[in-house]
DNA sequence: GTCTATACATTGATAGAC
DNA sequence: GTCTATCAATGTATAGAC
């Protein structure tokens, strides 16, 4: 028993240190273009050495997609309403740091937009939920009287991700954008009161 | 003379056959993962028969988007001032009809944000230039006071970029967008007058 | 101008030894 | 759990016949 521990322990290493290089792999060639054996290489293993662990590549990239999104999902995860809101800065701010994460995403949706691609129900699942959660959490400002007069929540929630996906792209060509600050100051354009003040009410509170 | 003339026709000819059917397997696939042999076989030859008049996979792409992005040049091309936007608009308007390019743009894109990639140049240039293009649009019209106050030419130009961006790849994913309607109603967002009013008194002109 | 043939690399996946 | 060996596909590109 005590042997199956450390052999799982270090099993459990292992898939952690393939996750890592198959992300890092994957956040610049996508996944069509990305190979199994440049990611084996990485962690100085063969390519058969590391199916071994996941079985597929397609299998590889959902646990690195799977993981990565962890930490968007315990952001967002019982936020409703404005803090939703901050939720989504929040990790605007925090994709900054990581423009891997943002380059693997994005060409993800792009790539994954044709039905047949192997990852198209996971990233339209993905977007869906994004656009989803954004529309409730605007229809619950609206519920309170936060919105202005004609903003429709859906709309303004598809115009939001919208402009997210879109700013991501051009940052990722070298543009220079601030998408935090651009994308704060869009939410203020739907609310009858900036943003900026309950935020700064709520960061004093923490 | 007669008969160079009619080899060069018929030159010509199978160029734009190999041109309509590489932009379909692009726009489907991307760069990296579409094949010459796929698209050859569309129009009936070999893929050794096909690059003879390209030369290499990159020549082609290359030879696909400038001819698409002929079109695009043609509209806004000499416009100035609230013109460039009509014309930006006009554009969004076609390309809801050929989905196929903006998978193209997109999928390109994306893929190629890393600075080795074969497009990489080409995409970062055409992007640069529409975000000049629409910059030197606003300030053109800040100039003759139709801005709102506060407005910045650039930070609208950027915003404008991106969330046309992002709703292509939204429209690409099956969700469900009216790109033209969205980016007029944030044109009108900037301006102190909104714009179907002065495009119905030009629409009247034509 | 288009073909066949081919060179040469690289892909994902499997079989089986250790 | 990781390896070697190997598979069958597929990729771009080139050489040379016709």
């Amino acid at each position: 028993m005590a042997t199956q521990r450390g052999a799982y322990k270090k099993t459990a290493k292992r898939r952690e240190e393939i996750l890592d290089a198959a992300f890092d792999v994957f956040s610049r060639q996508g996944y069509t273009a990305a190979s199994v054996n440049e990611i084996a290489r990485t962690v100085g293993m063969t390519q058969p050495g590391l199916l071994h662990h996941f079985g597929s590549k397609l299998a590889l990239l959902e646990a690195v997609l799977e993981r990565r999104d962890q930490l968007a999902l315990d952001i967002l995860s019982g936020r409703h309403d404005v803090e939703f809101l901050y939720g989504l800065l929040e990790i605007a701010r925090r994709n900054k740091a990581v423009p891997g994460l943002l380059r693997l995403y994005s060409i993800l949706a792009a790539e994954s937009s044709t039905p047949d691609h192997p990852a198209h129900a996971f990233i339209a699942r993905r977007l869906g939920n994004v656009v989803g959660g954004t529309t409730r959490a605007f229809e619950e400002m609206q519920a309170r009287g936060l919105l202005r007069d004609g903003v429709d929540p859906r709309t303004a929630a598809i115009e939001i991700t919208s402009m997210a996906e879109g700013l991501q792209l051009l940052w990722l060509q070298g543009i220079d954008v601030d998408m935090e600050q651009i994308i704060r100051s869009h939410f203020d354009s739907y609310l009858t009161a900036p943003l900026d003040a309950s935020f700064g009410r709520l960061g004093a509170d923490a």
